[in-house]
DNA sequence: TACCGCATAGAAAGCGCTTGCTACGGCTGT
DNA sequence: ACAGCCGTAGCAAGCGCTTTCTATGCGGTA
């Protein structure tokens, strides 16, 4: 019924070693033998047995890339870049020779969905695992993860963070590509308050993302660096500040439904906002919405900013004052460490700057 | 150095058969036996090895899926759903006792690189294939895909088409959900026509690709309807019709470039155009932009409509007159299909109906 | 009491490929 | 002219699992 590489053998009249060798390439096999494997192999029409050759060969040429929504661009970006580094050209001829199988798992953002598809991977010996995206921080997920991880590579695994900050003990993985989002968070809010904005309003990430956790520290830092929040350091000033942040804080996922719900909450905690700083781009922009909704003008009466510079930011309008992400870039470099293309960074850590992009979204405040 | 099943059946103190039997639940085992096995196999924190499993018996829990573009939320929508539908809820304990492993595959719209995947699903023995999105319909590659097709079918892999139309001979394919393009495509423009415009640019997507073609035909259905292009029958009307159609109609990618480029060039080549549509959501939000450049406004001076109602596209400003495709029901039904959990329907096509979706970015035209 | 059948466990034969080692010419070097 | 090599090709032993067939022990029944 199907055909293997013993019916190749017979038919191009060598030994099965043979075939395996014209198709590995990885040992010396005379012109003239070549060719004849190659025609049998286009005459009979054969598929290589991908379980049997990576059982044999305790290899296989699956590389997994993990994303946390693969309905987001953000992540199908990086995924994207990814795949054109791994996947090699592609001649078309149904060969597929060398190519590796570049493929993204989405976990939807669940932790437990993570660790399925590690151990999926896991279970098919995947040569490299590319993880994308901010983390969870709960201590136990971490520390699972870590677990996973370091058995991955134990195995012979590559593993590639991307857009993720550094593993604890990072001996486990081969690179980590992390975003500055702090920095690029900082300068956001130092924009803003350059432009005379005091009252800010932030609608963050879900909790307990690192991605979230770190934008928004960017943010508190540039706020309390202003002296906002108060630099009243005594207990009572201390709290009164925590407060004051938790009134402008609102956090939720990363959609656009969220960021419209919670800056309708905003607006009702603080009338007197005159700037919403979004966790990215696409909350930004059901934040934008819902400041029309309430017949307020951006950025007139108020100021808008996210995260990331998607695509679209620059066609919104006003067009979106944001912080790009080199994702594409980023998620190429995954893919090129991930095929040890590249020799990964000193330390295995490298941070990607993050640009501010100052468009119309912004501008001061009204008297 | 790495735990076989043979460990663990020393360790549970049976046979190998018996674990796997366990692992695999397809056989009566008693449950004290299978206790000592799972406690077996947590202790020795075995993980199954997949190659050597799917080689012995001849299948794998691989499920490919498809996409045009995994950067675009188009094909990260439907994606997404299907793999809720295929991975499971995932239990976390980093079992993931029988699990799919569902897994997207980026084509980048090439016809090579689609083949290319589905040779290696091919190779992998994957359980499962999903093609997404419109076909190239260069007729040496319909042949080379139905053939491939035909021989994953052969080898028992399910192939289901998600919005994208039948195969001329669909014996390979398990099921075809296909989207009425035409349809949506004919009511958008019959919208527009009511609203009295007469001179409609279209902003189309790639030539060859069967989504382009059929969208465009919808709108050309009812131009024709209305006796735009004129109803002249004769030859020279015939002629000068088609020449009409071409001038009002730019080909381009599907995306925000593309979109604005091609509106620009319309906008030169006919100045009193009074609507713009656009071959999907993201194309029109860059006619848009290119509109607004020009200094004209939405839609007081000219309309804009897309297609697949995307998220963003009711926060684009004035908010995008579309065409709604149910990625999410289509994808996720596409899963089902892929895992046998629901019933083909009749003949294995079923057409999905698109919605028109009446905003603010379409007008009467002016006087 | 003897027999049959069911429930459960084990033995062993592969699944299709890779790869270390061996075998065999013909060439080169002395 | 002979030894030693290099370049090729084949042999055969697995890789770790599934599954058919067989073995065993037990309870129930005649």
């Amino acid at each position: 019924m199907t055909v293997t590489l013993a019916d190749v053998a017979a038919r191009a009249r060598v030994s099965p070693a043979t075939v395996s060798r014209v198709l590995n390439g990885n040992y010396p096999v005379a012109a003239s033998t070549r060719e004849r494997v190659l025609r049998a192999v286009d005459d009979l029409d054969y598929v290589l047995n991908g379980p049997a050759s990576s059982l044999a060969a305790a290899t296989s040429d699956l590389v997994g890339i993990l994303v946390n929504d693969i309905a987001d661009p953000f992540f199908g970006i990086m995924a994207g870049a990814a795949q054109t580094e791994i996947g090699g050209p592609g001649d078309g001829s149904g060969r597929a020779g060398g190519e590796k199988l570049a493929v993204v798992c989405n976990t939807g953002g669940s932790p437990a969905r993570e660790l399925t598809y590690l151990t999926l991977l896991q279970r098919q010996r995947a040569a490299a695992v590319i993880l994308t995206g901010g983390a969870v921080e709960d201590p136990a997920h971490q520390a699972a993860m870590a677990a996973k991880l370091a058995k991955l590579a134990d195995a012979g695994t590559r593993v590639v963070l991307c857009g993720r900050p550094p593993l604890p003990e990072g001996e486990a993985v081969v690179a980590a590509l992390a975003f500055d989002n702090r920095g690029g968070g900082r300068r956001l809010t130092e924009h803003l308050l350059t432009l005379g904005h005091r009252r800010i309003g932030y609608v963050a990430g879900p909790v307990e993302r690192t991605t979230t956790r770190h934008r928004l520290e960017g943010h508190r830092d540039a706020m309390a660096a202003a002296g906002l929040y108060g630099d009243d350091t005594t207990t009572e000033g201390r709290l009164a500040n925590a407060r004051d942040e938790d009134r402008l804080t609102v956090h939720g996922p990363y959609d656009r439904r969220s960021g419209y719900d919670a800056t309708l909450e905003l607006l009702r905690r603080e009338p007197e906002v005159t700037a919403i700083v979004a966790a990215n781009d696409t909350v930004a922009l059901g934040a934008s919405a819902a400041i029309r909704d309430r017949g307020l003008r951006i950025p007139e009466d108020i100021s808008v900013a996210g995260f990331d510079d998607l695509p679209f930011s620059v066609d919104a309008v006003p067009a979106l004052t944001t912080v790009r992400l080199p994702l594409f870039e980023a998620g190429a470099r995954a893919g090129r460490l991930a095929m040890g293309k590249e020799t990964p960074p000193p330390g295995g850590i490298a941070t990607i700057a993050a640009e501010l992009m100052v468009r119309g979204s912004t501008a001061p405040p009204r008297k």
